[in-house]
Formats: C-alpha cells, structure tokens, sequence
DNA sequence: TACAGCTATCGGAATTTTCGATACCGTCCG
DNA sequence: CGGACGGTATCGAAAATTCCGATAGCTGTA
C-alpha cells in the first residue's frame, strides 16, 4: 500500500483529539477505521506515530515531526482545490503583513510560503515587531493583517481578528528529569525549578505569572530571546520551561530529547490569529491571506 | 468524495504523457481506471482539466495550475515520508546556494520552502548571478549547489550536475493570433513574426539561433528581462516568444490568456538541474537538498 | 473485584477500484 | 469513400479495500 490522505486525516483527527474513539466519535465513523488506518500508516513509514496508553494515545516525537507535514499537506490540498474551485481570477496587489518574533517562524512561515505559491502577483512585505507596535501600525492603516497573539489585545475596539490556533502552556523538560518518573505533575512541583523564561510575545509574564501564585518568586535561571536556546538549555538540564505547545518541537539543535508534560490544573491558553481593522473594506490581497490561513488552522481542529 | 492522492497521481500521469493510454500503460494500470480517476478529480473540482481530442489530452489553463499545485502536493508528501521513515536525525549547518534569475522564481522558491519545512536548522544563503559565474563560485567553493541552466555547462570538467527538470522550447501566442487556427506551426511560420526576446540565462541567444536558420535575422519586437513583461507583451498582440515550457503560465498579469504552441519538427529543450563541485565530499544539508529537489522531480516525471 | 474507558483484532458486509470488452469519435491513408 | 488506427468514454462484473459491529484484552479506579 501508499500513503492515503485518509490516513493522514485520521491521524491528525486522532493526534488532537488524544484518542482514537474521540477522532472516530468527531468524524462520525468507527472506531475500528481509524485504528487500521493508523496502524497503515505506522506500518508505511516505519516509524511508531503514537504511545498508546489506557487513558488514549500521545504522539510520539516522530510522530510530532509527522503530524507537521501531514498538516501541511492537507491544508494544500484544500487550498489547491479551492483555489480552482473558485472564479480563480488572479489576485494581485499588495499585502502587508506584520509579525511578532514569535509568530514569524512558527506561523508565518508555513502560511506564507503557500501563500506566495498561490498568489505569485501578490508583493508581499512583512515586519516584524512588537504585538503593541502592530496593533499600531494596523490601526494607522499601514498593515493589511498581522499574524500574533491575540490573547490579550489592546485595542480591540478598532480591531478584528480572527484565531488560528490556540496552544496550552505546557512543562519542559530534559528527558531523565526526575518530574518525568511522576504520573501526573503539578505546578507546585514546578515552582522550586529553575526556570527558563522567553522573553518574547509577553512568554515570561504569563510564565512567571503562572507560578508567582506558589508563593516566592520563581526562580529564573536563564532569559533569552531565542526559542532554539531555550530547547539546547532544557535538554541539557538547565532548567525547565513554561512554554505554549506551538513552539514545541522534540529535538534541541544539538539532537537532544525534550519532552513536554502537561501539568495538571487547567494551564491557560495563547491564541494566535489574525488581526486586522475593524470595518475597513479588506483588500482582495489580504481576503486571500486570511482564508489560506484559515485552511491550515481548519484541518488542524478537524 | 473527496480528493484522493491516487487521483492526483494519475492526473500528474496523464497531464505530461499528454494521453490517458499512455499514463496507464507507464502506471502499470488499466486505461479505464485512469480515465475514471480523472473524471471523478473534475467532477469534485468543478473545472475542465483536459481538452479531449483524438490524439490524446492536452491539460487546460486551469488544468495548469491544478497540476502545478499536485506535482507540489505530491513531492510533499514524499519528502514527508522521506524524512520520517529516514533515521531521522535533523542536519543541521549552513547551505549556500546558486541561482540565476530564471531558476530563482520558477524552480527555487518552490524547493526552497520545502526544504526550510523539512530542515529548519539549516542557514540558508542564496545569491543570484549568471550561470557563468555561479560556475566560478563553486569551482571556488563559495556555494555548494546552484540550481541553473545547465544545457551548456562550461566547466563540466570539475562540476557534477543532475537534472531536475527538461523544460522543451515553446511558441507563445496571444489568443486571437493567426497562428492559432493552425492544425500545426512550423518554425517558418514563426520567422516573420515580430519577437519578444527574454535576456536571461542566454534565453535570447537560444530564440534567435532557433530562428536564425531561417534565412533572415528574426525581427525583435521588446527585449525585457522580465518573464512577466513578456507575457503581457504577447497577450496584447506586441508580438509572440520562444521560451522554454518551464516559464509558462496561461495568464498575463492583467488576466489575459496567453497559448503555447508545439512547434513542428523538434525543438531543442533547456535543461535546469542542480550543479555542484564534483569528487568534493557533499555536505549533509546539500545532500538533503539535492533529495528534496529531486522528490519534485521525480513526481512530474512520473 | 467489578467496572469504565480505552485500543486491537476479526469476520463479514458495504463500498470503491479495477479490469476487460466494447462503443464511439476523429484522423490518416489507400 | 471506407477501413484501419489510435485515442477516450462507458458499462457490468470481479477484485480489493474499507468500514462496521462485536469482542477480546489491557489498565486504572471505585
């Protein structure tokens, strides 16, 4: 056999969902289907997609990798096809796009780069800035959409947006983290480690905020603008890290492990989305970016 | 129902073998299956993706940019299981690389975000010059691979080179050109024309030697060094162009159709490929690339 | 220990895909 | 003109796949 988008919709209905018989449950088929479709496509690859437990399944960090692509591709193939669906006039103009350090790789990129191949008569311009400064440029009409997080906007007033994704903070962790041998970790727990903090996109405050309700301050043992320096430092046991999943990846640079724990007691959520002027006639330019965007973010919550 | 790869597969087959008989006979299938398996990709898209005619199928323009977006679906999805099923461990370093105007947009960009998907550890450099001197800097060992013409490699001597793509020389015409209520266009036919030249990669040189054979020298009408320039030239009547396959888009940048046209009698073809410094140990990221380059690759000539 | 909640497995049913044969259409050539 | 040829479309039957429902097995929990 060959790889089947079925497969890849089944695997990324049951990697968000946790569990196969919630994935079967959302896609009203039965639970059975989707397990043979799992196990195909573990069997193809030649690699274990998930760990399977008694209370469901979590994708392994293969699987992590994996489910990226199989994202990726689902998202263009609903894009290709309704790109000729549609009237498919050829968008040109303008875009102007805005991002924040932290939307900028993890985002941006992907959305872009699909994009630029389905609207190659678009110019397109990004920056790169604060949320704050966005929501500024945005309102002053000189952005056509920006691409951040959207938790806590200011301006809402003049502002819409729209979300792309919502991420969980979860724990970071080096792999022989002695927090790694507990069944269920809680941030009490966290709140004596040393911590490591991004200081980026308002990372710390929520970071921090998070465990200042234990009690003393935490205690913060390296704060640096790079997610890549956050990962080489968890995994070589310098700390720990309060982080959203969306910048979750398996390996540091240098190969090694981390994992990511959820911790019990409902962390909050970053969302990520899109943010333009409220009522302004949108461009057909930036019409286009939105609904790209909104393909990748819909086959994720599928 | 709904997208299928196999469907996608087999229209990739048939789109560059121009024929279903010879799609299925290279896909190892019945022709009845292929002609099922398109007719059920038109019926979900809604769009005419062939023009039957008795000597086979040629795709339509919006066949053209279906095709482009599942030859790109489909190289995703291979690299996807690459990686996966590989042993996965991530490559990491630096990777220069070449291009010249040409290839930058019309092979490159589509490789490249892939490839930043696939490998995000990896420092990427691009610079753009001629193909004469991006021979010179990896000769000299300033790049590692560029992706370029390499019909005519000067130094073939010390560089090695695989071909990503054979692209034949092809007539564009405006839509309502004379030439198009002909059965069949002979190169002499073309020779009185007035000529849009492109002047990169010895685009020019390579039109002119074709028509030269005719007798007088060809009348060029614009010289740009803009493909866009020369679309919308040819779709308002300035004149029509010999450009390789590779560049071809149905439309001008103000929405005008533009045709290409088979030449009788053979025309020459242009091959782009991937050019590096021969015998030198490859190093991982250029190795990775030159694989994700050729999933492309093999996907169109399947 | 019984139960609840989950995944894996299996045989049979349902659906999809494929095949082979044939119809049909346009072109080339005698 | 007529027939052979090379191509696509269509159709019914066969083959293959996918899906379902039931059931077994596992693991925590009351």
């Amino acid at each position: 056999m060959s790889l089947t988008l079925k497969q890849l919709r089944y695997f990324v209905a049951a990697a968000n969902q946790g569990s196969v018989s919630k994935a079967a449950h959302a896609l009203s088929i039965s639970q059975s289907a989707v397990t043979e479709a799992i196990k195909e496509l573990e069997a193809f690859l030649g690699v274990q997609l998930f760990l399977r437990h008694s209370r469901g399944m979590t994708v392994t960090p293969e699987g992590q990798q994996f489910l990226r692509h199989a994202i990726s591709i689902l998202a263009e193939v609903t894009n290709a096809s309704r790109v000729v669906s549609a009237g498919s006039r050829r968008v040109t103009g303008r875009l102007n796009l805005g991002v924040t350090s932290l939307t900028a790789g993890y985002v941006l990129s992907d959305v872009l780069s699909r994009y630029r191949r389905l609207n190659p008569d678009v110019e397109v311009t990004a920056v790169e800035d604060t949320g704050e400064y966005l929501e500024h440029l945005i309102v002053g009409g000189e952005l056509d959409v920006a691409v951040m997080v959207t938790t806590h906007l200011r301006d809402s007033q003049a502002l819409q947006s729209e979300i792309l994704e919502v991420s969980p903070f979860r724990l970071w962790l080096p792999i022989d983290h002695r927090l790694n041998r507990q069944q269920s970790i809680a941030l009490s727990d966290v709140a004596g480690e040393p911590l490591i903090v991004l200081d980026v996109d308002e990372m710390e405050q929520e970071a921090v905020k998070l465990l200042s309700a234990f009690g003393e301050r935490p205690r913060i043992a390296f704060r640096t603008r790079s997610v890549e320096a956050v990962r080489s430092l968890v995994a070589t046991g310098a700390g720990v890290a309060l982080l959203p999943d969306l910048v979750y990846r398996p390996w540091s640079l240098e190969g090694d492990r981390i994992h990511s724990r959820d911790v019990s007691g409902a962390l909050p959520v970053v969302q990520v989305g899109l943010v333009w002027r409220r009522g302004l006639a949108i461009p057909d330019a930036a019409r286009e970016f939105v609904a790209v965007a909104q393909a990748q973010h819909d086959v994720k919550a599928r």
